[in-house]
DNA sequence: TCTGGTAATATTGTATCCAAGCGGATACAA
DNA sequence: TTGTATCCGCTTGGATACAATATTACCAGA
């Protein structure tokens, strides 16, 4: 093990894990079982947990142990409701300090989105790049940290869902407007756009499951 | 100790330790020495550490250990760029969730800093409550936790200068308009009071110290 | 004197061990 | 049958011991 430590490792898999639904909202996560899981002691998993309720991803119950968090209604409304306040000062931000190659890059991502009809997994996995590429054009890193707590809490909530074709090309569209934006240098109409996107998907998942 | 980890008094102190300039930029913080220091063992003054990395106060050098942050002119700009977005953010979603009651409360706090002329110590305190008051009356937990992070991060920079009393006097006179628009429920004159304070906050940074 | 390498040392990373607290289960009594 | 009290075990909290590694100091040779 050169470069990470058994704690960023068990940190990785284990976000991982919650990523993937192996572990979902509500299961009991104890230091020993992870441990075993992991081949590792429990002094690292401890390290991993300590840091996942920092992210506010599980709640540690004192003498009972860590819980993945379940969100109540409003708990996901309040995490839209900052999902689109730091979006759209990443688009805000990104006009005024990000670099032409970095929009192109950006355009080429919701291009080959657009051609991502039959591959939910992986759209959404584009999606994902797409957004972490607007953060790292805005050049802040703590927009780029607080944003990526966030991020790591939507796992919570289960995949997006980009099975419907008609989504697809509704969240192409909208990246589209803020690229346009974004390269007219325009902070007020990219900040604008990229609220109309999240709170498209704000209402989309609130549509859904529960 | 029934309350209280031993791990949350070693992230209190340590905390409080760099607030009140003990541990300044820089310095290293070897896990053996806090926990003599402490009187506690390295477990509960590593998680306190991990935590505090968590907050970005603390740097982790694999195999050299924790050092405190030195925030470097970018970063400084960047930390406060994003807290005028999370103050107009906070100033905006009271004005829509706030109660009445917490609104008086703003303003009993805000009368109290106008007649601490002498104590800038005090009246540096009244301002985080107030502050902090703002964010627990826009009812939303994620931007509360972020803030906090934020403004634990804000230690790094050294105390707040209140010793100029023209300087409370604007204080007070921007915290009345961001009162007074939270009152009106009018969400957008209050975001842009915030933003004016802040704004006014960051000046008033940068022409100090460095 | 300077440079290269090697070895000692300082410091964190990990594992294991002991203590303490909470909860559940069981038994007894009403 | 139900309510209550007590006891046992499960799980984390904290401490210590051990391993691994990066840095640094020191020495030898050029």
């Amino acid at each position: 093990m050169p470069q990470k430590s058994s704690g960023e490792i068990a940190y990785d898999r284990m976000l991982a894990a919650i990523r993937g639904g192996v572990f979902a909202p509500g299961d009991r996560l104890r230091e020993e079982d992870v441990a075993d899981r992991l081949q590792i002691s429990r002094t690292p998993v401890r390290e991993a947990l300590r840091r996942l309720e920092a992210d506010r991803i599980v709640e540690h119950k004192p003498r009972v142990g860590a819980v993945v968090r379940e969100l109540s209604h409003a708990e996901v409304v309040e995490l839209y409701e900052m999902r689109v306040v730091f979006e759209r000062t990443a688009a805000e931000l990104a006009a005024k300090h990000g670099l032409a190659a970095e929009f192109d890059a950006l355009d080429a991502l919701n291009k080959q989105l657009a051609t991502e009809n039959g591959n939910p997994a992986h759209a959404a996995s584009i999606n994902q790049e797409f957004h972490q590429g607007l953060y790292l054009a805005c050049r802040n890193r703590f927009l780029l940290e607080a944003a990526r707590a966030l991020n790591n809490a939507l796992f919570l909530l289960g995949p997006t869902t980009f099975t419907d074709e008609a989504r697809i090309a509704q969240v192409v569209d909208q990246h589209h407007a803020i690229i346009a934006a974004l390269r007219a240098g325009d902070a007020a109409a990219a900040g604008e756009a990229a609220e109309v996107h999240l709170t498209t998907s704000l209402r989309r998942r609130l549509k859904g499951p529960a």
